[in-house]
DNA sequence: TTGGCAATCTGTAACGTTTCAGTATAGTGA
DNA sequence: TCACTATACTGAAACGTTACAGATTGCCAA
């Protein structure tokens, strides 16, 4: 299809959308200046690039994304590489509007880019990079060992990781500490008279497994308290599962009678496992949970939270990437967020 | 930045990505008989189309989405045009997922396209148009009289609308019968005795507050139950606001004895606004509820809930997207999701 | 006056693709 | 043999942008 009205045009055939050569045409200037003069170029005299931008401005003047692209080789786009069937739901909606929000006044644009769970999670990023569709990439689900982040770093594209990796390597990420989490959560347990803990720990083989698995074990020994092995359970099985698991574990008599949960969905498993049981939260047991969305108290008043703010996550991970594309050094766009106390319900 | 390696690239210089002059220089022929042998025209012999495809597939050359874009004007990209507060957490993750389900073996991209409470739902869809970022849109929040519609039905750009609007425009749609769920959900209610029936309706002036509405007062008539107004609250209000609104209610003496609510979320704040006032689901009220993940029934046993498939409205509205596209008749690029029946907690 | 130089501005080519308007070759009918 | 046509292929131009390598002007030092 070709769209031309008329053979050349001169920028004046209105209806279209202005290009440089309607901007040129209109100032009276060459095509090379009102580019130059709308990038503020410094051997354009200040009269030409005010009457340019001005005009430009008038007129709605955007820059044509594919020749930008074509012609520079930048895409203008990140890309969010996001697990469909792992990630939690709230997670999805919140690292989005995090990210859109620190994009939203440049001219990146966000893609995002699945992979489901019979795929090598290398394959979107392999993707992305082979055919060079975006500037920037952020992953999640960090591995201590990441192939992607490896990858990435070799083919010198930059990108931020939810989580840490653990390889030696430095670049961008943004992380919740949840080896403080997981600490506060057997703390406080323990500051409630709880001694015997179970741990709903994250997905094995994600770098924040270790972290929390470590921040537990470290409180515990701390303040004396001793772990309730539940290895067979993690946050992304399905909720029956955790459930189940659940009710076995709270019938036998060496039950433990506190929990740490990782994740808000499997709280309401562990939860649902625990009454199963016929036991009675608050009073046979507590549990800590951690929850990126103010419901916990609304299901049992019970619940002793701990929030995690995904949106936040989102926003740091957009920034580090824009940092790391505009040249800053990537060892200085990590960010680390601290855990807020935890809470109990309050009125 | 100029990333020319060769002066001129004969397609020999390796490194480099594979374009259609490489593959020229690779089978001997012109750059046009390439990219037309790609696309199956039906002026190239069959062996040299044969011939090209192979060497093509081989070296794994892939289409530059600039170069194309900036010829054709065609960008392989879908816009999903999200608000930013307003929509149910599940609903971003589910949509995202089923649209890139259907566009994964296109050569389609998804971006999300925010919009804030501040700013006209316009805005977003202005922009793509404008900039022509997008080849097809998808939005939601439909309304009666939806400008954004109207707006790219004048400039002819394909899109799609989760809810219908009523402007006696054509256009595709997916839609969930909220007038088939309410009247199930009253009639339900009304078999379980209850007669004084609260609606939790979704937000006022999308159209499908006008559908459930309905469907809730025809099903109301129908049974002869009678309905108690709680016209203050709509699912999009904070959970604290709903749930100090349902304490404030279940403390009248006409209170409702069951209620009907749109969303899950919604659904928490009524059942904590029930608790407050001393009341007991299943006892003294009953909450038929639509959810779209399977977790109302952990948070009380008692709820009855229908389910709404997000995934499949993605699904269903990526497909009638790329329908009209690809030439399709918008009128029959339509569809409605049956809900399911009442369910209520099993086991 | 001349040469040099700084300050501004400009034309051309190129990014990778598709469309247009051909060209070359072989085959056909008279 | 000739004109004609169908088949298979091709180069050039264009989409909108930026980098490169000039051009033009005015001013100043020599």
């Amino acid at each position: 299809m070709d769209r031309r009205v008329t053979k050349k045009d001169d920028g004046t055939s209105g209806k279209e959308r202005p290009t440089l050569k309607t901007l040129a045409f209109m100032t009276g200037l060459g095509v090379t200046t009102v580019s130059r003069a709308l990038k503020d170029a410094p051997e354009i005299g200040a009269e030409t690039r005010r009457r340019v931008q001005l005009v430009a401005k008038q007129i709605g003047y955007r820059p044509n994304r594919a020749g930008v692209r074509l012609r520079t080789g930048k895409t203008n786009v990140i890309s969010l590489v996001l697990n469909t069937e792992h990630e939690l739901m709230s997670f999805v909606s919140d690292i989005i509007y995090g990210v859109t929000e620190v994009i939203a006044d440049t001219p990146y644009h966000l893609i995002v880019t699945p992979y489901s769970r019979s795929q090598d999670p290398l394959d979107p990023v392999r993707y992305l990079v082979e055919t060079g569709s975006a500037d920037g990439v952020i992953i999640s689900r960090a591995q201590p060992n990441d192939p992607r982040a490896r990858y990435m770093l070799e083919r010198g594209i930059p990108f931020a990781t939810h989580g840490r990796t653990d390889m030696g390597l430095v670049h961008p990420y943004h992380d919740f500490d949840n080896y403080a989490f997981a600490g506060e959560a057997v703390r406080y347990l323990a500051g409630r008279g709880r001694s015997r803990l179970a741990l709903v720990t994250p997905p094995v083989g994600l770098t924040y497994h270790g972290h929390t698995v470590n921040g537990f074990a470290d409180a515990l020994s701390e303040v004396g308290a001793s772990e309730v092995p539940f290895n067979t359970v993690s946050i992304d099985q399905s909720i029956e599962q955790i459930r189940m698991r659940t009710a076995q574990l709270m019938r036998r008599k060496d039950r433990p009678d506190g929990f740490v949960s990782s994740a808000a969905a499997a709280t309401l498993a562990i939860v649902a496992g625990i009454e199963d049981a016929g036991l009675k939260l608050g009073r046979d047991v507590d549990v800590v949970s951690k929850q990126s969305s103010e419901l916990l108290h609304l299901f049992r008043r019970e619940l002793l939270v701990v929030n995690e703010d995904f949106r936040l996550a989102g926003s740091e991970l957009a920034r580090a990437v824009l940092g790391w594309i505009g040249g800053a050094d990537p060892g200085s766009l990590q960010s680390l967020s601290t855990p807020s106390e935890v809470l109990a319900y309050r009125g």
